[in-house]
DNA sequence: GAAAATAATAGTACTGTATTATTTTCTTAT
DNA sequence: ATAAGAAAATAATACAGTACTATTATTTTC
């Protein structure tokens, strides 16, 4: 990579090479050098455009929160709202070779979380966000009268968020159990009970 | 810590200050030293129940999981299984400040088995039969006609532990909105549903 | 007196950071 | 069109800090 290219652009080659390093090793096991080779690029490059590796760490994790926000924000809203909660949902799981990279950064960033308050507050923004967006969606539900009655539209929006990050939590870390089909038809169970699926059984 | 002691009891105590300290600076922020300051000790004595650090890790995750495991085995079995299975699922919530500390642990070696085989293979066992415990209780409860009619036992347990794993995952990173309270009324919730709460409304 | 624990030290390896000289690439002015 | 100069990138090196491991002598405890 001996090209030049406008900063923007360099940083973000840098952040996804680290993404691809963060999957590949862990943060404890990313090293500057490592970033740099899977860049093709000098470690000096890295050097210039991100000051310190903590600069180049959190560019990375506001990197993967902007992309999960993209995708929710490329989601079809046409109802029923059942099926808009469960396609949101849908967008955090590892449907594809970079979301299963993306999953395994993020369960990084958060362990990471536990121990540096600048990163926590970045995943409880993200979190709130998504959190509110859903509660939101419950909410308008509610009023087409499409969910079961007496539903607490926050609480409930807090569990689904746990639910899918569980599951994703599994697929990444235990495997069995946790592949695809099975996470998907985990998500349509819990939105069928969710929503109330007096029509069937 | 001047005091003799018989080998095993040393290693616990060691091991419940690397618990200490990787729940208070994460698995990337622990060194030899901490562990030995935490436990009161020299790091000659650390080096002398564990020959490698890694030995140590391998030890702390294995007591970590040993003591999740004896907390479920303490379980009353009394039926409707519904509360069995919410009080098996409730010993793993952080409900007092060891669990607090157990759960922080438990997320930095999830995140470390990511990259480690060896780590990997601990938190699958566990797992895996945590799952098989719970799909057996689920059988059990289909038999006495508790549970909904036509629910798949296994698909149900992993989805219930990715549930509960789920909402201890954002208790500890996100805190905001998964207190204990709210996340003892979701897991009631969860099962309410799990159960068929026809009886209510 | 034997075993356990401490204390001090040394060595090796690694990593983040900084600096410098050199080469390559792009742009611009002639 | 091309040559000169500016900017970007490389490469090599140095440095300081840290951590794991190993070793040894000394002290404490049983």
């Amino acid at each position: 990579m001996t090209r030049h290219a406008d900063p923007d652009t360099r940083r973000l080659q840098i952040a996804e090479a680290l993404l691809r390093t963060l999957a590949e090793r862990g943060l404890g096991g990313t090293t500057l050098a490592d970033v740099a080779a899977a860049a093709d690029v000098s470690v000096g490059l890295v050097q210039r455009y991100f000051r310190t590796k903590d600069e180049l760490l959190i560019f990375g994790i506001e990197y993967v929160y902007q992309r999960a926000t993209d995708r929710l924000h490329r989601v079809e809203i046409a109802p029923p709202v059942r099926d808009v909660v469960v396609r949101l949902m849908e967008t955090f799981l590892p449907l594809d070779e970079t979301r299963e990279r993306e999953l395994r950064v993020w369960l990084n960033f958060l362990t990471a979380s536990l121990t540096s308050e600048r990163m926590a507050a970045i995943h409880r923004a993200a979190t709130g966000e998504l959190i509110d967006g859903i509660t939101d969606a419950l909410t308008a539900a509610q009023r087409t009268g499409e969910p079961d009655d007496d539903l607490d539209p926050r609480a409930e929006a807090t569990a689904l968020v746990a639910f899918v990050d569980g599951l994703c939590l599994h697929h990444a870390a235990t495997g069995d159990g946790y592949d695809i089909p099975a996470i998907r038809a985990a998500l349509a169970t819990y939105a069928g009970r969710l929503f109330g699926r007096r029509a069937g059984a």
